[in-house]
DNA sequence: GTTCCAGATCGACAGCCATCTATGTACATA
DNA sequence: TATGTACATAGATGGCTGTCGATCTGGAAC
């Protein structure tokens, strides 16, 4: 899978000898590129993506009060990181009663995901 | 491919009705998913996922003088990003004259593409 | 009701990031 | 030697990030 370039103004390199031939470059849209980078941005701390490698794992939703003590931050922070995660569309979650349940939505990551094979 | 938690001191939670069944989650080095984390943080700005991809489907080396044209930002933060996908281990470089070539390493993606598979 | 609890939100703070312009460096050419 | 060219680096700046403690919210249990 390749990522289309929505060109900038292409500009005439000056005279001269040339370094290489041209880059094959295809035009429209970058919003492929924008879309993976969010995805890509949201797994880029540790502890995002063990967070998704342990929601992964676990077939079913997680609850977050399990989620809490495998990692050494505090749970406002963690709070934040699930936040990040579900901004960028790579899990949601679901209340029932005084707990919150998240899980991974596979779809967000197999544009990616593709992309990287 | 799982990523491995090291677990922080595993308290645990006071009596009570539990919310769910415990997560199962092996321990030791949390080395793997910060390796992948740099390479995700590395790909999530889509300037530098669309140099990646333009790299990756050149077969060859790309001259730095082919890849500003096709961005919209100036050439020092072309030059940056170039230095932050080869600080990821994504890209290397080198110098012919007074040209430069980058080009991919493939295998520093593979291990993020088989965690993301 | 009141109290307790899980989780989200707020406010603060230090550090990092993407971007720019200006300048430096090293090679090529005249 | 002087000039031009390709790329890197430096310095500045506004915005975002990860973290915390404190607080808010809404459901449960008494």
């Amino acid at each position: 899978m390749a990522v289309d370039l929505e060109l900038a103004p292409k500009q005439k390199r000056p005279a001269g000898e040339r370094c290489c031939e041209p880059v094959v470059y295809p035009d429209v849209q970058r919003e492929a590129a924008s879309r993976m980078a969010v995805v890509a941005k949201a797994l880029g701390d540790p502890v995002r993506l063990q967070l998704v490698d342990v929601l992964r794992r676990h077939a079913g939703k997680v609850c977050v009060c399990e989620l809490v003590p495998l990692f050494e931050i505090s749970q406002p922070t963690l709070s934040h990181h699930l936040k990040k995660l579900r901004d960028a569309g790579i899990v949601d979650s679901e209340r029932r009663g005084l707990w919150a349940y998240y899980y991974v939505i596979p779809e967000a990551l197999e544009e990616l995901s593709a992309w990287l094979s």
